[in-house]
RNA sequence: GGCCCCUUCGUCUAUCGGUUAGGACAGCAGAUUUUCAUUCUGCAGAGAGGGGUUCGAUUCCCCUAGGGGCUACCA
């Protein structure tokens, strides 16, 4: 049987880039198996459903070029993709459990359990065996008195009976051997009051009715893991159980603690593969899309974050990635998020970009910021600014002296360096230039370069003014390339009208 | 507090008992570009600490320290 692998996010938001690691290595290792890679929504928690978080999902996953093979959008042979479409088989489960011994009803209200927590000094309470009988549920009350709550239709929720003295042991891809005492484990609760399972059944009798047979999840869930295989046991699903990966967490730039949603604003990059729009300007947040970032990139640098070939290869195409991928091979400690090396990647592809790949992007991004590109050659603008930058959306603003007339001088730096003497020479250039053939920035800068030296003037002070003449700025591309691209007229017009500022 | 995971340059990492501990990002210096950026070259920079095992430990084991995760009727 092939391998089915399962990115299984729940939609209360923006997916981080954990998230969006965690479903690229799934992505991975389905492909290089040649199985299934499957969405499944987990969304049991009717409290932290967020609307819109399944369709961002969704449209990250195919901005980064994860193809998901079944899901809720698609379908496939295992539907319904959603867990809250799946609703009423979870607590047959569960039943079937209780009716086997192996769970049981509980009864005990949340605010039972806050006031058993807060009679326990420390940490101590878990509800476990050794206090379960103290407890109002089926294994303490009498027959009868279940069988009443049973008929009032108290709420109840359904909870595993975990046995102590046993030994539970995890053969996880990354970390090797992990073994759990069970008497550390709480009996966990599998259905909630209302009626929604929690993710542990949820999640393993999912990943048993769609057939996974690989669990690639992050960190946080090893712990509960244990639990896991108490239930693929207590079904009897052991044999079918699939394999486990837990990743490591992507930790913060600097300081402790995992990658929070808010470093992102806190130190101005992305930590969304898209932007998350709201109305509220405030809950808006950026994304590596509209900070310019290519997928691509993005896909590179996060399959990088904790995983790596063994080779000094560090360019990777998807394609790439997925006959490389090993998840033996994922690195076990955190990883922390490095903007700048991930703006490193991002420059990689930009600079491999070609104009049929930036022009549409180009030309929207023209647009949004007020040119008319139409009457420049975008395509020499392109070459021009492409070596220069790191995201595609710098070059417009870098490249604006194309699109109009109304330069914005960077005053304090050219007065700076401005000598009146500069004048006369910028004109002479200026009429040397309407005349010579071909316009080109060899020719043209050649000839410019004649007249500058027959001046005396240093040429040190006039080729910074020749690119303020027509940039603004004392700083870009060659002058005489620029003027290439500008044509003649627009060069001329600039010198003559700078040179008399 | 308890349980579990982790620990090589500032950062991401290679090394599967014997290496001048390699690469990349960032940093610094130089070259190119009469600017800036790019590009190229070079420099600097690491095995948390302590015990073992071994002829030999970054590598295996233990302890300590530090970091992280979990400890919800959230995922």
């Amino acid at each position: 049987m092939s391998n089915r692998l399962r990115f299984a996010p729940s939609p209360t938001g923006a997916l981080h880039i954990g998230g969006i690691r965690t479903a690229l290595y799934n992505f991975l290792l389905a492909r290089q198996k040649g199985g299934q890679f499957i969405l499944r929504i987990e969304d049991t928690d009717q409290n932290r459903f967020v609307p819109g978080a399944e369709e961002y999902i969704t449209r990250s996953l195919r901005w980064l070029g994860l193809t998901v093979d079944e899901g809720p959008a698609i379908g496939g042979p295992f539907g319904p993709y959603k867990q809250s479409e799946r609703m009423l088989m979870y607590k047959d489960y569960a039943i079937r459990l209780v009716e086997e011994d192996k769970a049981y009803y509980a009864w005990d209200t949340p605010e039972d359990l806050d006031q058993k927590r807060q009679d326990a000094s420390d940490h101590s309470f878990k509800y476990d065996a050794t206090i379960r009988t103290q407890m109002k549920n089926s294994l303490s009350l009498s027959k009868e008195a279940v069988a009443k709550n049973l008929s009032d239709n108290i709420p109840y929720t359904i909870r595993l009976k975990v046995e102590p003295g046993q030994s539970i042991q995890i053969n996880d891809k990354v970390r090797g051997e992990v073994v759990f005492d069970s008497a550390e484990l709480d009996d966990k609760v599998l259905v909630k009051a209302d009626g929604f399972p929690t993710y542990h059944l949820a999640n393993v009798v999912d990943d048993h009715l769609m057939k996974i047979t690989d669990v690639i999840r992050g960190e946080e869930w090893l712990p509960s893991t244990a639990h896991h295989v108490l239930l693929y046991q207590a079904f009897g699903w052991e044999d079918t159980m699939p394999a486990f990966s837990h990743l490591p967490l992507i930790l913060k730039p600097n300081g402790n603690g995992k990658l929070s949603k808010r470093d992102g604003q806190k130190f101005g990059f992305p930590v969304f593969p898209l932007a998350w729009p709201s109305e509220n300007k405030a809950e808006a947040i950026d994304g590596f899309d509209s900070f310019g970032f290519e997928p691509e990139a993005v896909v590179n640098f996060l399959a990088l974050l904790g995983w790596n070939p063994g080779t000094e290869q560090e360019i990777f195409s998807l394609d790439e990635l997925i006959a490389a991928f090993d998840p033996e091979r994922i690195h076990k400690a955190g990883a922390r998020f490095d903007y700048e090396k991930a703006l490193w990647f991002n420059q990689q592809y930009v600079h491999q970009l070609s104009f049929a790949d930036a022009e549409p992007r180009l030309k929207q991004q023209g647009n949004e910021a007020g040119y008319n590109l139409e009457a420049s050659n975008l395509e020499a603008v392109f070459s021009l600014l492409q070596p220069r930058v790191h995201r595609l959306n710098e070059i417009i603003p870098l490249a604006y002296y194309f699109f109009t007339d109304t330069l914005d001088f960077d005053n304090e730096a050219i007065n700076s360096k401005w000598k009146p003497e500069v004048a006369p020479v910028l004109e002479s250039v200026a009429n040397t230039l309407k005349t010579i053939e071909p316009f080109t920035f060899e020719v043209a800068g050649a000839a410019a370069k004649d007249v500058i030296k027959e001046s005396g003037v240093k040429m040190g002070l006039v080729m910074p003014m020749l690119r303020a003449a027509l940039t603004g700025t004392i700083q870009g591309p060659d002058v005489f390339a620029i003027a290439e691209v500008l044509g003649r007229d627009k060069t001329v017009e600039r010198f003559l009208k700078f040179a008399k500022r």
